[in-house]
DNA sequence: GTCTATGATTAACC
DNA sequence: GGTTAATCATAGAC
């Protein structure tokens, strides 16, 4: 009642709070009349619901309303402007920001673009997804598209839920305008108000379709989920080269590109590929030896044909000097036996080396230096290029390694010494070949 | 469902 | 930055 008291008192008078109100200054006998309307306002809540209501019916029918009216908007509108200013003003929500880019990042808000072909295309590209994985594309797509869809529906709900919420309480207000102070700004306000009530639920839907879009992200990018075995055809690559290098099977750069184009896989799944193989090759050699051989084998085979052709094409195409013969570059021996091919070959499968041995290096690469020897025991140096070379060239050539007859672990069951060490491996990564360039895809120089 | 093989990931190391 | 060694997670065989 004291308040009461009080609002009547400055409404009589001329200030509230300190705000001086803009009332014309009232004759004696209005500001009595004021004062018992003002008195029957306040205590029309005591009164019973048919006494207000009679007396509400005369208050709208008394000739003061409107000033009066006009006057407590004012009242409510000062008082309420302090209050309100920092609240009215919000500023650009950054993470609403953040939400926004994301969707239109993913493809889900703004205008359909093949629903998200470019987050599945940017999707794809970092992990290097192979064209063989466009069932998973377009299951990928497929969802994406059922989440913007979602998204859309609900957005369109909220929105409409708002527009009509917003209408009624906009009816409501005007229509208690009629009975209560309510300014134009003041209904303005409350819009707002409910405007930022919807869109902090639509931030949430953003927010859980952010979440449903990294969600599916994740899963279309963990590759964990995904593992598929490689083809048959990529892993016999990948074995032959690894058994082929077995002395150092640690790829170039240039050679983990090459095998990652023929495996058509990528060149960190190859280097994968390697770092597993290596690291399980050595736990369990014994396991291995089987496959070793096989490959060693397969490669021999591969080997042998090229020699021979190699050979043949040699006698044909020069002439028979005995004294064409070379030295190994990469290998810190001469040769000074004689071998024909035939026992060449033979030894390539009984893991002999005629009168050689390369002491800590069984590789298949040895039987070559037999066939060398069979042609001269001496060095030719500088001029050109030797028979022996071609017929290294030509293997390089068969095999798709330049020294690709290297490390065969039909002659040594691993490449590795006691310390478990590869033998003489090399800083990992930095091997180069001396022969890089002949159509070379690796560069392993342990040899 | 269990087991093995295998591709991927991670921390530590050089 | 690449490798090792351990580990995880999944595929595939049984």
């Amino acid at each position: 009642m004291e308040d009461q008291t009080h609002l009547m008192q400055t409404l009589g008078g001329v200030t509230l709070a300190g705000h001086p109100l803009s009332l014309p200054a009232p004759h004696d006998g209005k500001q009595q009349d004021i004062g018992d309307i003002l008195q029957q306002i306040m205590t029309i809540t005591d009164q019973s619901l048919d006494e207000a209501q009679a007396k509400k019916h005369g208050l709208n029918c008394h000739r003061m309303k409107p000033a009066l009216f006009s006057v407590l908007c004012e009242i409510k509108e000062k008082t309420g402007l302090s209050m309100r200013s920092s609240q009215d003003e919000e500023p650009t929500d950054p993470q609403l920001m953040r939400l926004d880019n994301m969707l239109l990042a993913e493809g889900v808000s703004g205008p359909e673009k093949g629903s998200g072909a470019a987050a599945v295309a940017a999707a794809t590209a970092a992990v290097g997804v192979g064209a063989d994985n466009s069932i998973e594309h377009s299951d990928y797509r497929a969802k994406l598209s059922q989440i913007r869809q979602i998204y859309h529906t609900e957005l369109e709900k909220y929105e409409q839920a708002c527009n009509e919420f917003t209408t009624h309480v906009m009816n409501l207000l005007r229509e208690q305008s009629r009975t209560r102070p309510i300014s134009p700004k003041e209904i303005e306000r409350m819009v707002n108000i409910i405007h930022r009530k919807f869109s902090s639920i639509q931030m949430q839907l953003k927010q859980s379709t952010c979440e449903a879009v990294m969600i599916l992200r994740s899963r279309f990018l963990d590759a964990r989920r995904k593992r598929r075995n490689f083809s048959k055809q990529a892993t016999e690559i990948l074995n032959e080269y690894f058994y082929s290098h077995l002395s150092n099977p640690y790829p170039s750069e240039e050679a983990k590109e090459e095998l990652a184009k023929k495996c058509a896989i990528t060149v960190s799944q190859v280097s994968n590929w390697f770092g597993n193989k290596r690291i399980r090759y050595k736990k369990n050699i014994g396991k291995f030896q089987e496959e070793a051989n096989l490959y060693a084998a397969k490669t021999a085979v591969t080997a042998a044909q090229a020699v021979a052709a190699a050979v043949q094409n040699s006698q044909n195409n020069s002439p028979a000097t005995p004294s064409s013969g070379f030295q190994m570059k990469d290998e810190e021996f001469q040769l000074d036996a004689a071998e024909d091919k035939n026992n060449l070959l033979n030894n390539m499968f009984t893991g002999t080396s005629g009168s050689h041995s390369l002491p800590g290096s069984g590789d298949l690469f040895m039987s070559m230096s037999s066939l060398n020897g069979s042609y001269q025991s001496n060095q030719v140096t500088g001029a050109g290029q030797t028979q022996g070379d071609s017929i290294r060239h030509a293997i390089g050539q068969s095999l798709g390694y330049s020294d690709g007859l290297r490390g065969n672990p039909l002659y040594s069951p691993h490449g590795l010494n006691g310390n478990g060490v590869w033998h003489d491996a090399v800083t990992p990564s930095s091997v180069t070949s001396p022969i890089e360039g002949t159509n070379s895809i690796h560069s392993d120089t342990s040899n």
